[in-house]
DNA sequence: TAAATATATGAACAATTGCTCATATATTAA
DNA sequence: TTAATATATGAGCAATTGTTCATATATTTA
């Protein structure tokens, strides 16, 4: 006898998780995220590292802090952006160990 | 001393681990997988269940499919879709933890 | 206070996305 | 072979995206 029910995600947590994603989904936003995983750094830092315009990252930072996955605090006239979701980072280096391992 | 020297992902990975989050960034296809973790289906099945039309669906698993994230057999008159990378699955498992819990 | 430095933000624009609609292709049944 | 069923696919379209450019805001220094 088959047992075939399904089970559904709820509409809320479907549209989380794809919000989610969709942060990690530009190669922009997983260059930013990945070098955050090794230090601290100004906006102007990462448009260096990144060699990206300090108007497209501070775009891209407004982005993944509006959903959590920064945070910022002022050091004088410079903002540091950390991290601020260890669980979507440990997706990030797993999705990256993946793609690196084929 | 202060050691900071930055790791840079190469080009091609940030593009592939951008690319295959992308796959997971769209409600639709979050649907899609999530049920197929459950069970295999067949597009029309897919389309039933989730409340979508074939074209739709079929346009996204062709999408799915182009990344290697699904692949199909024929049964009869149907397409029998089943996921193919356990690893993208399981980071879509672990996302929807983290989605449910908060 | 004024100038310099760092960051944020809004408008504009091209490119991409996900859907629908119509239709093509493939398999099975009559 | 013809009709029915299942799936794929291309065109078209509205919505979204990621960037640049210009400019606003905030902090520090002279």
């Amino acid at each position: 006898m088959e047992q075939d029910t399904v089970h559904f995600l709820d509409e809320e947590v479907v549209e989380e998780v794809a919000r989610t994603f969709k942060a990690l989904a530009d190669p922009t936003r997983v260059k930013i995220l990945y070098l955050l995983t090794q230090k601290e750094c100004s906006v102007g830092n990462i448009a260096e590292h990144l060699n990206l315009t300090q108007s497209a990252v501070s775009h891209q930072l407004s982005f993944l802090k509006n959903l959590r996955l920064v945070k910022s605090r002022r050091e004088g006239q410079s903002l540091i952006y950390t991290y601020d979701d260890e669980h979507v980072i440990e997706l990030l280096k797993q999705m990256i160990e993946h793609a690196t391992h084929d």
